[in-house]
DNA sequence: TGCGTCATGTCAGCATCCTGACATAGCCTC
DNA sequence: GAGGCTATGTCAGGATGCTGACATGACGCA
């Protein structure tokens, strides 16, 4: 029934690629009672640790288009999770910022998350761990993946 | 970074989403030159390992619906890459077989995906690949993931 | 000052993949 | 042999994310 070659099962990239929609397939099910995506989680992380983000600034931080950034936005502040100007102050950019509401919810869902990765990473010491993650992270580097959430041109921060 | 500090930089998941993206990307761009989707060619390598299969068996395979995996199937058979019975044999089941375009078209694309993946482990020992490939199948299996790309449609892994 | 360039927000269209539903063929139980 | 159960193929609709395109505001330069 099972004799075919054991390609797939030895790829490292096919592997990647499982764990990968395993954790993306955990994780939304885990934020599913906050009745938040992956993607909007994504979102409101990144606004946390950079308050004031405009869209498309948002957008490159989570690897997205400024279209899809531009509708998780508009979804998030329908919700009240966070709030834009309804004018922009000095471009036309328009800095967005978590409401209480959105702190709190971010709240529950990083704890949520983190538990899914505690899960995940159950069996793995916390050497295993720092060497796992730098594997990945040197597995994206060799692949001309930006690594870091930071890599947007108006940072002024060139290499 | 009170109590709920979570920098993306040092999260697993997070590398393990970054990684895999660059993965996909680099895939995609690598099979353009053939005209294959990432997903047109894992469904090529599947059937090749395992010929015959329906599409309800391959969509199992690749973890996607059966609608996705059919309308994979149509794309490909119209370019001639494989082949199905206009009418089943016995059941409904519609077995599909790699043509020689398909072989041939596969072989390509192998060597293609292979080279994005020595290029993302350029870095990597024997022993480091085979730990990282350890790591990630753990952190699947640790997420209650199909790790068996091989197997039998019934995965075998009751909650 | 006027113009070109860039960044941003926004609209429209397309592709992909999913959930839901339905009809049919084979198998199992009675 | 009849009826249910399961598996498969197939159609319809929706959610999500992308590319392409356009208008506007800020900035740099002749």
């Amino acid at each position: 029934m099972t004799h075919e070659g054991v390609d797939l099962g030895s790829s490292v990239g096919y592997a990647l690629k499982v764990a990968a929609t395993a954790l993306r397939t955990a994780m939304d099910g885990a934020l599913r009672p906050l009745d938040l995506s992956v993607s909007q989680y994504s979102c409101l992380e990144v606004l946390r640790q950079r308050p004031g983000l405009s869209a498309a600034e948002l957008a490159r931080a989570t690897f997205v288009t400024r279209q899809s950034a531009h509708a998780l936005l508009q979804g998030l502040e329908h919700r009240g999770l966070l709030s834009r100007p309804t004018a922009p102050a000095s471009g036309r950019a328009l800095p967005t910022r978590l409401t209480a509401d959105g702190v709190d919810v971010l709240a529950r869902a990083t704890r949520l998350v983190a538990e899914v990765e505690e899960r995940m990473l159950a069996g793995a010491t916390a050497s295993d761990r720092a060497r796992l993650l730098d594997d990945l992270t040197a597995c994206a580097a060799a692949l001309d993946a930006p690594v870091a959430a930071g890599r947007a041109p108006e940072d002024g921060t060139p290499a």
